[in-house]
DNA sequence: ACTTTGCCTGGGAACGTTCCCACCCGTAGA
DNA sequence: TCTACGGGTGGGAACGTTCCCAGGCAAAGT
């Protein structure tokens, strides 16, 4: 009684005499009380200091207004490499995928009225990460790989989820990715047909990364469209494709340049073709000190268009992802479900958002 | 009750045949339960697909394991002006100051095993935006001229709530910013020091964006620090610090140039101080067109460090905030005060963040 | 064989809202 | 004057957890 630690209904109600269920209409619902009455609640709770408590009102609505977003850690490898091309401390000035995600959905989510809740997996604690976050919004969207597709599978059977930019996993889920393919294949085209280049390289990341997977098989695509032999795999695969791991594939591929046992002459490819930035960032430092001129002696291209890429020189041709769009959509996607008052399932619905080509200085363009 | 839409810890017990309280401690205590009952619980869970209500949760325990941060639309004014530096498409590659300070704080509120709920004040509604912020977290950040006043004085009776890099507005909040002064001070000093400048011109934000105010209090003081007149007011004030204005402002003290009335001769200024990188940037335009040269007609410095203050050209001298750090910051004095078991009420903690100054080409450096 | 000591588990009261229902009462229609 | 109607309000049952308190029961102590 008295004063307790944090003020709730009941005490506004009995300062303003009336029930608590006039104080819950006030807020809920103003015009459904008398005006003189609503004035009375209404300074009865400023006096006190109430603020309704967005878990008892969650509980009792069985909704809360969030929506959520799962993203896979920060600090990433490159974190440090990547400040090498711009001031040391000032690396942190770039985006990164996931704060462009954030931004998407964040405006998305308010125009909708809804809130975000973000948290991105910790290698720790799996569960704690979604059971945090799943239960406490009304539908989120994931990043591929960030949460466990058991739990997955679970949670999705609760509340709407969104797979961003990864494989579907869960095939009853709705999932916005990018044409990977399709801008792969065009950036290839490009450079096959634009620039006359005939002797290309891939360099990819996991077989178990989607998005490389996809891009390589655009690739693959247009040279078969070319009439180029199809490459049945890349020819350089790295695990986490950070630059690092970039310059390295570069090295490699220019030692392979040579002589080959019983394969002939083995010549230094023309065009250095890269799944991600980071990697062909990588390979560009590399080429600098060799000496391989881009992209006089062979031309680079990235995918991505993260803000290095255009910094770095010579600038990088790439595939530019509208990461913000993706937010945007993961949002609709989810308010759709939501709103679908519970009936039919409906289909799980896929969205592939179009690329655009950024043509720069790596590939003779620019 | 057959298959409710969703399942609850009875449906779980039941399932396994265990009492609710024993499904609590599955998940809030798992080392308390017996191995083989835990197993029983988590796989009826599983079937069921259990996922616990954060609302309820968060009602019985009262806490949530989320922190808030309210900050202002993003889209400003120059959202599309900034663009021109750049490629057209490409803006949203550069981040924002919430982008940072968001960054900051998911890092840290992760570390600590709390999530974040961001939210941008609508325009529309305000009342809205915190209500539904303030009701569902354990404490949040608030970006400076966000939330009124007034509702953060009652919201910050409840829980704990810490303001970013503004007034403190409300004094008995926390508060995180900036060494504004100091920045802007040094910055001046360096100008008139190692350059030899002396005739300078300050432009300024509105009186009421106490960041400008301090920044000019600083300018005010290197000014009087090294001998020369000490300006009361700014030379010019612009309302919203755009880049436009900027550009308007960079004219205007260009214009005062040559025989003013009764004040005799009015020289060029040999530096245009200006209390942001976006004022900064537009101000370059302008006498790129007007044929002033810079530095060497003319040095010209921002404050923020903003990723375009990189790009433009000349590359201009400006004051690097540490955003990032800012979050971490507010997250840290937010579980200090979260944590204190509600006894005394401590002070009110006021942290001040150094900055760092970036000697560029617009000043004669780099 | 009889306490004592713990480990596990079940009971049940909060937690602070929302929302359906019922009730009161003044006004308009018959 | 009586009935219908409807705006405004109060009662009270959910909503799904957490957590304190007991109680049961087996292993260990006397």
């Amino acid at each position: 009684m008295g004063t307790p630690s944090t003020p709730t209904v009941y005490d506004v109600a009995e300062r303003a005499g009336v029930s608590i269920a006039t104080v819950s209409r006030v807020y809920r619902n103003p015009d459904s009380v008398r005006a003189t009455t609503r004035d009375k609640v209404l300074e009865a709770a400023r006096a006190l200091g109430y603020v309704p408590s967005g878990s008892a009102r969650g509980l009792a609505s069985r909704a809360t207004g969030v929506l959520g977003l799962c993203f896979p850690d920060y600090s990433d490898p490159d974190a440090e490499t990547e400040a090498l091309a711009a001031d040391a401390d000032d690396d942190h000035a770039f985006m990164l995928y996931s704060d462009q995600i954030i931004r998407g959905m964040e405006r998305a989510s308010r125009r909708h009225g809804y809130a975000l809740l973000i948290a991105a997996s910790l290698k720790g604690g799996p569960e704690s990460l979604v059971a945090k976050v799943a239960g406490r919004v009304d539908g989120f969207a994931v990043m591929a790989g960030t949460v466990p597709t058991d739990d997955l599978e679970v949670i999705s059977r609760r509340l709407p989820v969104v797979m961003l930019a990864g494989p579907r996993g869960i095939d009853h889920l709705d999932h916005v990715e990018v044409a990977n393919a399709d801008g792969q294949r065009e950036l290839t085209r490009h450079l096959i047909e634009d620039h006359g280049l005939r002797r290309l390289a891939f360099v990819s990341g996991p077989p178990n990364s989607p998005d490389a997977e996809a891009r390589f098989h655009g690739y693959a695509e247009a040279c078969r469209a070319a009439g180029l032999p199809v490459p049945a795999e890349p020819d350089v695969r790295t695990v986490m494709m950070t630059q690092a791991e970039g310059a390295q594939a570069a090295e490699e591929l220019l030692a392979r340049t040579g002589t080959v046992a019983g394969a002939g002459t083995h010549e230094r490819p023309e065009a250095m073709v890269f799944a991600n930035d980071q990697m062909a960032v990588g390979a560009l430092h590399t080429l600098e000190r060799s000496g391989v001129r881009v992209p006089q002696d062979v031309a680079v291209t990235g995918f991505d268009g993260i803000p290095l890429s255009r910094l770095v020189r010579p600038t990088l041709t790439t595939v530019r992802q509208p990461m913000r769009d993706m937010g945007e959509r993961a949002v609709e996607l989810l308010l759709r479900r939501i709103d679908a008052t519970e009936p039919g399932h409906e289909e799980p619905q896929s969205v592939v958002l179009p690329v655009t080509l950024a043509y720069r200085q790596s590939c003779g363009c620019g």
